[in-house]
DNA sequence: AACTAGTAAC
């Protein structure tokens, strides 16, 4: 083949360029190229910018690979260049720590220096990598060359400066100016301006917009679905849901994407009728069954209580990652299987599989409700030795919550005054709860001093105390305690609820009462039911 | 060769 003559060589090697499957066989290509002395100077331009797509673009290229083939470029292009920032922007390696500044930068400011100008698609790319690494100081420096190389109304590159904006949950105010004063805005600019509200948590400010807007396509039901279903508000989400298939005549359909966040939804509101539903609907919708839909629906029955089916749909799996084994080990956290969620972890231990900081706070949890000390000190330990992952915050939590329901406070302090980091109300919430379960008012009443002190309005610590002070028969501290929450106008303003699904019907009520739920009758029910008991 | 959307815990 190396005998083939241009035009015909070149093009066969650009054809074996573009049908490799790894880096691989590219290398061999590459290898040969460099030896080839066949190939005129022009056609070496096209043939190397080639191999630098494939390794900067391709699912299975290398950017390490494609940052050295553009070391080799002589006179990068404006393309060139572009092809290797775009690679920053999306692929991720083993060099890009995720604390670092954007690389893409740094590209960027020696193509300026080399006096070539970026053009419409070089910003786009720049700004996304700025999004995904929230590092809005550069985003903002980059706004700056937008407006100096006049391409201050380009939409796409608009589009891009919101999500940029959108990423940090404090910026939001900034996407929003520039949504404001853009002229042509499409349904992109909404997309991307109510998803820089919902990460910020002001849910109310993207259903204002989201109402508002004319046209929505699939990632705008998505994005909205998602964020109430995150956010806290999954009964709203579940409305989205159905507010989508009524909408347009079903020209927008649900899609995987859709699924897996209307499943998340149906598991933090306990709608097992909902979530039966969503399933049913998936397996005759033709959408693809895949790794995420299957690790959701693992999710949504076992929150719903519905531990074998969780399980049945994690053993019939094709293929599991981290992520699904992690899922099903949190079902049996939850519902106090500590031997099974033990035992699927070394399961995952023999496959070689990874768990992460998410796996262990699921083990400890288990451990915690279990009062299984030794293993979950075990746990804590095999975190940090074998798998190198610094515990967190709430792994510290998770300790100090199954040392404090042993009893063990001792250790629970020597823990918490060896934090790497400041504990948090969690950290003490958890140390409180179990003085008030063993009746250790000496430490639960400093304790929950301190953190009265810390948070003054939250009414959980101070009813802590004052029922700690009771218990104890403490009469004194209790009427100190009961004025100083009068004084402060300290309530309970959110009763504790508990939500049921009757009917498909998802209910919210209280010790209370509710709304929807008639009392009385609920009461006589009730009351029936204890006489059988 | 461009911009927006998914699963596990807290």
């Amino acid at each position: 083949m190396l005998e083939l003559r241009w035009p015909s060589f070149t093009a066969a090697i650009l054809r074996l360029i573009d049908g490799c499957k790894n880096m691989r066989e590219l290398k061999q290509i590459h290898a040969q190229l460099t030896k080839s002395p066949y190939i005129p100077n022009h056609d070496a331009h096209s043939l190397i910018t080639r191999l630098l797509s494939f390794c900067a673009l391709s699912p299975s290229g290398s950017l390490s690979y494609a940052t050295s083939v553009f070391g080799c470029i002589k006179n990068p292009n404006l393309y060139v260049y572009n092809i290797l920032i775009r690679a920053y922007s999306s692929k991720i390696d083993a060099h890009d720590s995720e604390k670092g500044s954007c690389r893409s930068l740094g590209l960027y400011k020696r193509m300026v220096g080399d006096g070539i100008s970026p053009d419409c698609l070089t910003f786009p790319f720049l700004l996304k990598e700025c999004a995904r690494r929230v590092d809005t100081d550069t985003g903002r420096a980059i706004h700056g060359q937008v407006v100096k190389f006049g391409f201050g109304c380009d939409i796409y590159i608009n589009n891009s400066m919101i999500s940029m904006y959108s990423a940090r949950c404090s910026l939001a105010h900034s996407a929003r100016k520039l949504f404001d004063e853009m002229l042509g805005k499409d349904v992109v600019s909404w997309n991307s301006m109510i998803m820089g509200y919902l990460r910020s948590g002001n849910l109310d400010a993207a259903l204002d917009l989201y109402r508002r807007m004319e046209q929505r396509n699939i990632v705008t039901w998505n994005s909205i679905i998602t964020g109430f279903a995150q956010g806290g508000r999954p009964k709203e989400a579940l409305q989205f849901f159905h507010e989508m298939q009524s909408a347009g005549g079903g020209i927008v359909r649900p899609d995987k994407i859709t699924i897996a966040s209307i499943l998340s939804a149906c598991a933090s509101l306990g709608a097992l009728d909902h979530g039966k539903w969503v399933h049913t609907f998936l397996s005759r919708s033709g959408i693809e069954c895949d790794m995420v839909i299957r690790t959701a629906l693992i999710d949504m029955y076992g929150k719903c209580g519905a531990v074998d089916r969780a399980l049945e749909i994690f053993r019939k799996m094709p293929n599991r990652d981290n992520l699904a084994f992690t899922a099903m080990i949190s079902v049996f956290a939850l519902h106090g299987f500590c031997e099974e969620a033990s035992s699927l972890f070394e399961e995952m231990e023999k496959l070689g599989m990874k768990p992460n900081h998410v796996t262990f706070v699921a083990l400890l949890s288990a451990c915690a409700h279990s009062g299984l000390v030794q293993k979950g000190r075990w746990y804590f330990d095999v975190m940090k030795r074998v798998y190198s992952i610094e515990p967190q915050v709430y792994h510290y939590a998770c300790m100090v919550d199954m040392l404090g329901r042993a009893g063990l406070f001792e250790e629970a302090e020597r823990l918490i005054k060896n934090m790497p980091m400041e504990p948090d109300v969690f950290v003490w919430g958890a140390l409180l709860a179990g003085c008030q379960m063993h009746g250790n008012v000496e430490l639960g009443e400093r304790v929950a001093k301190y953190l009265i002190d810390l948070d003054p309005l939250n009414h959980v610590f101070y009813v802590s105390l004052r029922d700690m002070y009771a218990k104890a028969g403490r009469l004194k501290d209790l009427k100190v305690i009961k004025s100083l929450m009068k004084g402060r106008q300290i309530r309970k303003e959110v009763p504790g609820h508990s939500m049921i699904e009757i009917d498909g019907i998802v209910h919210e009520f209280s010790v209370r009462g509710s709304s929807e739920v008639r009392m009385e009758e609920l009461l006589f029910v009730l009351t029936c039911l204890g006489g059988q008991c």
